[in-house]
RNA sequence: GGCGUGGUAGCCAAGUGGUAAGGCAGGGGUCUGCAAAACCCCUAUGCGCGGGUUCGAUUCCCGCUCACGCCUCCA
């Protein structure tokens, strides 16, 4: 039985999708406007393990992922600038160029840290559904959630009884807050904007006709338009990152609950944060590292994956270096125990392994059973099969090892049998040369007691 | 001010009302020409502090403290 931490809830709920063996979920994706930090890559690997182990517990998962690519605005909440064309601007580019440029560049992180990255019509890019929002606000608009100001429509969450049910916290107690409100012609400082006009003869790179005049869609309606054409309303799960849980996902629910009338999503679950020198990582904080910082520094991409599934989605995790070389070192462990297993046939999984994922997704107490099965008295087949199954949920790359010893070129392999007879011989100095000359091929050598071992240098 | 989360060995990190998974690092041993690997063993009488409940608490309750997050764009 699947049980999962619902922030809707704060309990944890036992999982029953709406339709038997399907589940539709929906996590907020990147906007495209940087680079991704690895503190994004925690949240998406989070929901990524999330999909793989709803298909090993038998589900089919859609998956849908969204590119926010306009609309997402800078600095003081509804009255900034939109990212991507801020940074458009200051790259010389088109809005365009730089979306498609910083889409292109997180597609090619998810694949290396082993994410599969919904594709097609799963993954929404906000410019497409321009239409459907604008139906969205309209529907808002007929039933009197929505005012108008000077730079645009704006959603009245005074008018939606339950605002702030999924944090828990009340809009009188928001309104105590020491925010700074600069927009003043809004009615409540938790109002937020459903459509924002081009500023007055300005000409924006993206901007759309509409009832209320030329402009752009909010943040938030994006989100609540996708998910609804794609997966419908209800639909099972909701993902994204803590940051959301008080903003952006109260307006999303309460976009979507005012317009249909019932409820959004049924589970809701949020990733917590990766930290760094135990603040939180940022954009804004330039704190930030990315995957090519950490490639730069000689880690494996996959390492950083280990490192996020050594701690439990909801723990936020403090990226060290010292860490992430723990995790690196250990990933080549079991690499090496992969290749020295047998392809299997067998279909079992070990069921601490499953359990633990049922567990509210606990990654390091599977982590922990597949050393513990690596360390069982298992043969070797039985254990490639069960490492090849919970890869599919890892992704760790390792099901591809399993049964692979590493290709080693002949003139290494050479030196290495030259090296033993030398050794043979008792002929240590000479010995010692062939070691270093198999080095110098990128190779190490070591004994073993009936022969040698060759590894690719590190 | 409001809402929330967490403090477990050198580091990372699970977990439980009955005496602490796993990984990394470290130590000892076997082995070894050397080295490494491999294998075996060891490494918190202790789970932020103080109370309480209990036969018994790290686990439940209360208080305190420290840290962090959200309430303003950010996963």
């Amino acid at each position: 039985m699947l049980k999962l931490w619902n922030t809707a809830t704060r309990s944890l709920e036992e999982f029953k999708p709406i339709k038997k063996g399907k589940v539709g979920m929906y996590a907020c994706g990147p906007t495209v406007y940087n680079p991704l930090t690895i503190g994004n890559l925690r949240t998406y690997i989070f929901e990524d393990v999330l999909h793989r182990a709803l298909e090993l517990l038998g589900y089919n998962v859609r998956h849908v992922m969204n590119v926010t690519d306009v609309g997402h605005l800078v600095g003081d909440g509804d009255m900034g600038e939109d990212k991507v064309e801020m940074a458009a601007a200051k790259a010389g580019k088109s809005a365009w160029d730089i979306a498609k440029m910083y889409e292109e560049m997180f597609v090619k992180d998810f694949t290396r840290v082993n994410i599969r990255v919904p594709s097609g019509k799963d993954r929404p890019h906000a410019t497409d559904y321009i239409r459907e929002q604008i139906d969205l606000v309209q529907t808002l608009e007929k039933k009197g959630f929505t005012y108008r100001t000077s730079d645009g429509i704006y959603f009245d969450t005074s008018k939606f009884a339950e605002y702030g049910k999924l944090s828990g916290q009340k809009l009188e107690e928001k309104e105590a807050g020491a925010r700074v409100e600069v927009n003043e012609e809004k009615y409540h400082p938790a109002d937020f904007a459903l459509w924002k006009f081009s500023p007055e003869g300005e000409k924006r790179q993206m901007e759309w006709e509409s009832p209320w005049g030329v402009g752009f869609p909010g943040w938030h309606v994006e989100c609540s338009a996708m998910s609804e054409k794609l997966l419908g309303q209800p639909f099972d799960i909701h993902c994204g990152g803590v940051d959301h849980i008080s903003v952006h996902h109260e307006n999303e629910i309460a976009q979507s609950e005012a317009a249909f009338g019932k409820p959004l999503a049924n589970y809701w679950l949020h990733g917590e944060f990766l930290l760094v020198d135990g603040k939180r990582m940022g954009k804004s904080e330039g704190n930030a590292y990315t995957l090519d910082d950490l490639i730069a520094k000689g880690f494996d991409p996959l390492a950083f994956r280990y490192y996020c599934l050594g701690t439990h989605y909801r723990s936020k995790l403090n990226f060290t270096w010292e860490g992430l070389e723990g995790a690196q070192n250990a990933l080549h462990k079991l690499r090496s125990e992969a290749r020295s297993l047998s392809v299997g046939t067998g279909t079992e999984i070990p069921s601490a392994f499953v359990e633990a994922l049922e567990d509210d997704l606990n990654t390091p107490k599977a982590l922990a059973a597949v050393w513990d099965t690596l360390k069982s008295g298992s043969t070797r087949e039985e254990k490639g099969a069960m490492l090849t199954r919970m890869d599919t949920v890892l992704g760790l790359g390792l099901a591809e090892l399993v049964g692979q010893p590493l290709d080693i070129p002949g003139d290494v392999k050479a030196l290495a049998e030259e090296r033993l007879i030398a050794r043979q011989e008792k002929n240590w100095k000479r010995s010692d040369e062939l070691r270093e000359a198999i080095k110098s091929k990128g190779w190490i050598v070591e004994d073993t007691k009936d022969g040698y071992e060759l590894t690719p240098e590190a």
